[in-house]
RNA sequence: GGCCCGUUGGUCUAGCGGUGAGGACGCCGCCCUCUCAAGGCGGAAAUCACGGGUUCGAAUCCCGUACGGGCUACCA
């Protein structure tokens, strides 16, 4: 593996793992592993008030899932660790050290309420809202004396006085400017000595050697602010891909409000992990102009950066039940039955000591719902009345079919038919049942849902032969002779 | 307010100076058919945000405007 290109994904776990986060990682991954490069997972949890364990732990499952194996990161070490921020605050006080021996940093003993008055005010009257530097201009002696003395401070970048503008080119946008006046003395360690978030990761990227910052383009106003970290430390600053963000359908930043956002919600409800990566790597890149199928393996030795959109992209939920679909049916019988079983179990439709020795009955059931279902979820209500004792008729479906004329003696003929079959396939009782119209002369079809609606209690159902099959003769006779009954004369 | 960014059918997108503006989802119709799906075929749907330029020629290049979004913290 080649170290020329370092990526990273670095989420702050102050939540489960987003569908826009998601989307990052999978850009980072997919980059890597086209350029024969490193990924790495770095968890951002400098914010001790909303970080916590167990979503450093539903994020990376989260990964897992998803199929994004990052090379350096939590749990599998690397040489550049380690990849907890809480765990580096070694190298920010390293970096702050250096900072204050090359003058690049100077200590603020403003206030902070006293500094949001001021910034107040300062925009009210249309002026830049920054810094005003007051601290800026303490004879270093001064401000030693301060320090030792014990007052507070935060440490603020000494942003150069000729730097000019500040211009870089990204990868996904192009070249980008950003005004030198604009730029502050922004905060680089606070006053409880833990470092800010642009202080943060500068070190960390300079540290563990990142290449390439693919992020969310929240992040693209602080890039001007990151770089002059990078200069200030005296690094190269990486070459930054800002990613436009997730609508939802308002056009606004997508979020719980809209539905399911984390990847694990999606996971619950049925999705396959390769249909939501495809979908995902769709929003806001694309292979060509007709693709839209996308295996993992195409995504990662095809993704490039140059053909990620600018504009932000809608989540389209439909869209992603499509696609759901499309992998759901290209799976095999026992794989699908192998997904499908936890969803069965959760509804409480068998046991996983029962779904053992049915090994071959699922996968048939299987083949029957899986051109049926977008989502794995789906399946429960499709299946469950071949797992039920019976079935109760849908008035509806009672109306529309069983009352019809000729429906009971449809049934009655079914049940002769059927009773007669000595093999109990699907073939065979569809040949039965065929044999009913024309002998008692009704329609087809009045047989055909007659039957449905007696097995399953409703007019939709999977193929009904198949489905008589998976039922068994005993309990199919049963029921078509319960809806009989239940009919009268 | 200031600074940035974006704008092709309802949605995701292709396009990178000359196209009948292509594909996908969704929608509609037809076919297939035991229901529902799946599948096949066809259709409606885009004055390429708007207004100016540049050019023989602009969705493509330039400048404005409008709308939307992001940042503007001792959050990330």
């Amino acid at each position: 593996m080649s170290d020329t290109i370092r990526v990273r994904f670095a989420p702050s776990p102050t939540g489960h793992l987003h569908i826009g986060g998601a989307r990052t990682a999978i850009y980072n991954w997919a980059f890597a592993r086209r350029n024969g490069g490193t990924f790495v997972l770095r968890i951002d949890d400098t914010d001790p008030e909303r970080s916590t364990e167990d979503n450093v732990n539903a994020i990376i499952s989260s990964l897992r899932w998803l199929g994004i194996e990052w090379d350096e990161g939590p749990i599998c070490g690397g040489a550049f660790g380690p990849y907890f921020q809480t765990q580096r605050t070694s190298s920010y006080e390293g970096a702050l050290a250096a900072l204050r021996d090359s003058d690049g940093v100077y200590p603020c003993f403003c206030d902070p309420a006293d500094l949001a008055a001021r910034r107040e005010q300062a925009r009210a009257s249309g002026g830049v809202a920054g810094y005003d530097r007051t601290c800026r201009t303490i004879d270093p002696s001064v401000a030693k004396a301060r320090i030792d003395a014990g007052e507070p401070q935060a440490w603020r970048l000494k942003v150069p006085e000729r730097r000019g503008d500040i211009v870089f080119t990204d990868v996904v946008r192009g070249k980008s400017t950003f005004n030198a006046s604009v730029m502050d003395d922004f905060v680089v360690v606070r006053t409880d000595g833990t470092p800010t978030y642009n202080f943060a990761t500068v070190v960390d990227d300079i540290e563990m050697r990142i290449t390439h910052v693919i992020r969310g383009d929240d992040h693209l106003s602080n890039t001007p602010r990151q770089i002059l970290v990078f200069e200030a430390l005296g690094a190269a600053a990486p070459t930054f891909a800002h990613l436009s963000m997730i609508w939802g359908p308002d056009g606004k930043r997508l979020s719980k409000r809209h539905g399911a956002t984390s990847v694990e919600t999606y996971r619950e409800r049925g999705y396959l992990p390769e249909a939501l990566v495809n979908y995902l790597a769709l929003l806001g890149w694309s292979l060509d102009d007709k693709t839209t199928v996308i295996d993992s393996e195409t995504l990662t030795s095809n993704f490039s950066l140059e053909r990620v959109s600018k504009n932000p992209a809608i989540f389209d939920a439909e869209k992603l039940e499509w696609l759901n679909g499309v992998y759901l049916r290209a799976l095999t019988p026992s794989r699908y039955a192998e997904v499908m079983l936890p969803y069965l179990m959760d509804a409480g439709l068998l046991t996983a000591d029962e779904a053992a020795h049915r090994q071959t009955w699922l996968e048939e059931l299987a083949t029957l719902v899986a051109e049926r279902a977008k989502r794995l979820d789906e399946v429960v209500p499709m299946v469950r009345f071949l797992f039920e004792e019976s079935v109760t008729i849908d008035d509806s479906a009672r109306a529309k079919v069983l009352e019809q004329e000729g429906a009971a003696g449809a049934l009655d003929s079914a049940v002769d038919a059927l009773g007669a079959l000595q093999e109990y396939a699907p073939q065979t009782i569809e040949s039965a049942l065929r044999s009913v119209p024309g002998a008692i002369g009704v329609k087809p079809k009045l047989v055909f849902q007659a039957v449905r609606v007696a097995i399953s209690g409703s007019t939709v159902s999977p193929p009904l032969f198949e489905s008589l099959a998976l039922l068994g003769k005993e309990r199919s006779l049963q029921r078509i002779r319960a809806a009989r009954t239940s009919v009268g004369s």
